[in-house]
DNA sequence: ATTATTTGCGAAAACGTTTTCGTGTTAACA
DNA sequence: TGTTAACACGAAAACGTTTTCGCAAATAAT
């Protein structure tokens, strides 16, 4: 087991100093054609490669970037987390993933584990127990420290950043659209609490659609599924309070719902009450993940595009980063100057299946 | 934008040392009374935290644990991130991750990035082009640089490292006994192609299971899927392919898929050829995910335990840098030392669902 | 032959820590 | 009073780089 080589045993190894090995390799003039090839022959064979943390500490910066989500086993998360690697790593960062777990202390040890030098951006989705207690001020202390922020996803306005986002909204409108278009009458909603604020949006967006359509929103036809406990495994607790709902409105004839397993629970618990889809009703989800594509019947949803949104977030948070240096370069340095925060919106997509007619 | 405050600063505040100032604020007893409290006040006004970089460089080992696995878009995948991520940060760790995207190049890319220096240790999971390819000298090299690594799941013998692997073999034994239990006579399998160990393990546990119950095991029966292209995005392929299979052996009553997505298409096409679940056809799966979970009928599984998985690993790389590092304080460097490496053997379990009788 | 200019290299600082080893001051002791 | 011990602190090295600056020798110009 022999430990990686560093200048200083080349140097030695060679019988010259630090400097010239460290500017030989760098194939700096300043060292003789003779010198430098020699020392580059050493540093082959021996496989030499400059120490990244000595690099980070010098450079002050890590050319890594830390992502923080409430959750990996999930599939939208996931492809962000691919997104940003892509990109990431294409530009020469790293990537290092800390998981929230939806709660708010975790978050906040978790971005103060690595604010402390490990990091030069942060990319982040906000927890839901954040979003409840809607307390950002560990978002503002790192940007303070001039550790740059990209939000994704849950984003939220009281924190000064760039951030990508899903058009929501609009995402829902179309969605609801096409089923009026296909004919549906009495289109449910399947939704969340209101204060994930993608829940929120996208509830607005079923009532615009339908308001846009002269059709009066009947809040019965409204199901909020509290999901602060982990629906996933309560899929029972779900089946059932869909069931009744079903029962209570026996005219609905379309269904939206703003994620892949309320809608998947959704055809799953019709087809138990002897509904056929899309015949009896037709079913839109909101998010594409493998459900969507493999369920029985397949299912037409509003696709995220999850690792554009990753691309973009890295792209965002990269720019800001060598901009930052490329500013450091410069001797103006302007702190009230006025940074305008992009917010990017990424579009979303009807893919169309057999859930719907 | 205040930077991070520094020991120096600190120190050239308070007219003190920089060996002063980080002697009180670890409570060494050096320093008086009088001049720690100023000190530690003076620090938690300010909000000082230690530089990770600096820390990493001066102890020679940064607390991370590097994550190399073929993608990240895969239940199996993250849940065992999430594993990792919660016994790694239990311990003091934290995790970065590379994506090797079933490439050789970029596994290797990937290992050499984080090898200088970025993290003390990897955990795992070898690329199909690296197992087709069957080179894994930068495996070794990597341990002979004395960064630790364990293996999970696609593990190989030509690696001398600790390993967590499922029982793929008797989890495959344990599904088509139950599947024979159930009545089945005619199992098919639907697998992989071979040089996927794990492929391998299940095919030849299907074997064995059909053996021990003196059933010979017909080779019309067996379908190997070449999934060397990516087959999430070519499902017609792998729909029409089992859709054959079905109809030159109609006598199946029993398929037994080595993943999910094998298995949900499998009961796709037999329901589309007009067969009903489990009545006509009960199907097994292995791995548990989300697809198993929610599928309509719901998918009897193998499952891997994933978290589980990850867990183990990320303890067995720990022990192994926290040995690492008692043994360096020991003055005892026995480089031939013996050390004998573990194997850790997940079992798997049979969640029995709707999809057999 | 003297001065000016390259050329080739090394010393040292810096990044932010921790830790070992002094060292000066004060208090205790003979 | 002189010696010793305890106390409180600072200087410096080390981790592995890069880079600025200085300096000698070699070459070029006068």
């Amino acid at each position: 087991m022999k430990r990686k080589i560093t200048l200083k045993q080349i140097a030695r190894e060679l019988d010259v100093s630090i400097s010239t090995v460290s500017k030989a390799l760098s194939n700096s003039k300043e060292i003789s054609e003779e010198t430098t090839q020699k020392i580059q022959a050493f540093a082959k064979f021996y496989s030499y490669k400059p120490n990244n943390i000595a690099l980070s500490l010098k450079n002050r910066k890590t050319k890594t970037i830390g992502i923080l989500i409430p959750e990996i086993v999930h599939h939208f998360f996931s492809t962000v987390i691919r997104g940003i690697e892509l990109v990431a790593n294409r530009r020469g960062y790293n990537v290092i993933v800390g998981l929230s777990n939806e709660s708010f202390t975790k978050e906040i040890i978790n971005m103060e584990m690595l604010a402390n030098g490990s990091i030069d951006g942060f990319i982040l989705s906000i927890s839901k127990e954040t979003l409840l207690k809607q307390d950002y001020h560990h978002f503002n202390a790192t940007i303070n420290q001039g550790i740059p922020i990209v939000m994704f996803d849950r984003v939220v306005n009281e924190v000064d950043c760039d951030k990508v986002i899903v058009d929501d909204f609009m995402g829902s409108v179309k969605a609801v659209k096409k089923l009026i278009e296909k004919g549906c009458n009495n289109i449910a909603l399947i939704t969340t609490m209101d204060y994930v604020s993608v829940g929120r949006l996208r509830t607005q967006g079923y009532i615009e659609a339908l308001e846009n359509n002269k059709i009066i929103a009947d809040p019965n036809l409204i199901l909020k599924i509290d999901d602060s406990l982990d629906v996933e495994n309560h899929l029972d607790v779900l089946e059932h309070e869909i069931e009744q709902f079903f029962k209570t409105n026996g005219n609905i004839d379309g269904v939206f719902a703003v994620n892949e397993l309320y809608a998947v629970t959704a055809m799953k618990v019709a087809r138990k009450l002897g509904l056929s889809i899309p015949e009896d009703i037709q079913v839109i989800g909101f998010t594409d993940g493998v459900l969507s594509k493999h369920a029985t019947p397949s299912l037409t949803t509003v696709s995220q595009h999850g690792q554009k949104i990753g691309e973009q977030a890295a792209n965002l948070l990269i720019d800001r980063l060598v901009a930052a240096e490329a500013e450091n370069d410069q001797y103006f340095t302007n702190d009230d100057r006025k940074s305008d925060f992009i917010k990017m919106v990424i579009e979303t997509e009807i893919i169309e299946r057999e859930s719907t007619k």
